[in-house]
DNA sequence: TACTGATGTGTACAAGTGTTCACTAATGTG
DNA sequence: CACATTAGTGAACACTTGTACACATCAGTA
């Protein structure tokens, strides 16, 4: 009767990643998740979990790594639709936000995750903003913005911004997803922000430490 | 033989509170945690729980409220140590770091409720943090600096310093307690981070929005 | 074709879960 | 002193949990 064989291979392994990325977009915290409860929103039965992965922190290990590629889909776009310098900041937290949007689900995982119970998703996703921050860095030096910043300097001030920024998630996801009034509060907030730093980066060696 | 009274009122409500946090303390999350769990780690029959909570959630928002009293202690100990203008950040990002360093778990409960399950203890944090930011422009009205700044400029301000500050708990919560070289470490970035931001509200005018 | 490995299923079990209930003892109030 | 309130206890409930085992089915390979 029900097909005892998978379609595709891994198909039951995508199933359960989304079940729990649906479990935390639906306000569970992934901490909070369990095995049966994961196979139960993907459909599956309990077993089939020891399949694919050998605990709930391995799938969270797992997830950071897809975590990732949206992460470079989101850079990657960014850097195709930023070309002007002068409206870098604004068009940045605008792509920021719509991939949030979009992507509900798996921000609500990387904000929990920062301080999440698995050292290992903790480390995987602060890995995974520095690898962001510092590719930010590449590219304010290729634009040529903030030649007049040590190397050191500017990584500091890209890992600020990508702090910043990622605060910005506990704000985002607490709004309702339609509520675009406070959607666009939050935009406009993060830009000031990101004003605010450059600001400072642009005045930075005058106060060469 | 064992008693059965408590010996001082709020004596198990105590515990319990304790014992939560004590669990958080060790790693764990505090939205994984059941209640028989706490109770057990308090040594308080699991019945007893509902005598002081109406369940987790609750329990959660009451450790927000200790968590308020905990901050403004800190902010106290900030007013009467920060005297001169110019130390000001040095001394200020020290006292933060000593309190995490004191009061570790309160830390930890508090990075953890940022993105926590619990709505209700989310924007009880978010609230004490607004309300930390807030007396932080005070603060800097009195001392006269920041002069030039709208009162909604400090604002934005004070908002980036307080969670700039509150994302170094990530940093700091992740290294072990007695490790001092990665903790100065910590220390030295928040530090700078923090002076960026004030060199850019010092130059702030000049970009006016 | 026969074998092997990967992936799926159903059953089972011991342990742990939240919550209710009836009971007991100390405390504060009239 | 009598009495209502509060804060503690232990036993019991119906579920849920993680994990193990034996088995079934397909894909690929020799």
């Amino acid at each position: 009767m029900a097909d005892k064989q998978r379609r595709k291979p891994g198909e039951t392994r995508e199933k359960l990643m989304s079940a729990a990325l649906a479990l935390v977009g639906k306000g569970r915290h992934f901490a909070s998740l369990g095995i049966r409860e994961v196979t139960r929103q993907a459909g599956v039965v309990p077993t089939s979990f020891y399949r694919h992965f050998r605990n709930m922190d391995d799938l969270g290990l797992q997830l950071v790594d897809e975590l990732g590629l949206v992460l470079r889909r989101m850079m990657r776009e960014a850097r195709a639709n930023v070309l002007q310098a002068d409206k870098l900041i604004d068009e940045s937290v605008g792509i920021f936000i719509s991939h949030a949007r979009n992507n509900r689900s798996f921000f609500m995982f990387m904000a929990q995750g920062l301080a999440g119970e698995s050292r290992a998703v903790q480390e995987g996703i602060r890995s995974e903003m520095r690898y962001f921050a510092s590719e930010l860095a590449n590219d304010l030096r290729r634009l040529k913005v903030a030649d007049h910043l040590s190397d050191a300097d500017l990584d500091m001030t890209c890992d600020l911004v990508v702090r910043s920024v990622a605060f910005s998630l506990t704000d985002i996801l607490v709004i309702s997803p339609e509520d675009e009034y406070q959607e666009e509060q939050v935009r406009k907030r993060t830009a000031r922000f990101l004003q605010l730093i450059f600001v400072g980066a642009a005045h930075w060696n005058s106060r060469p430490e």
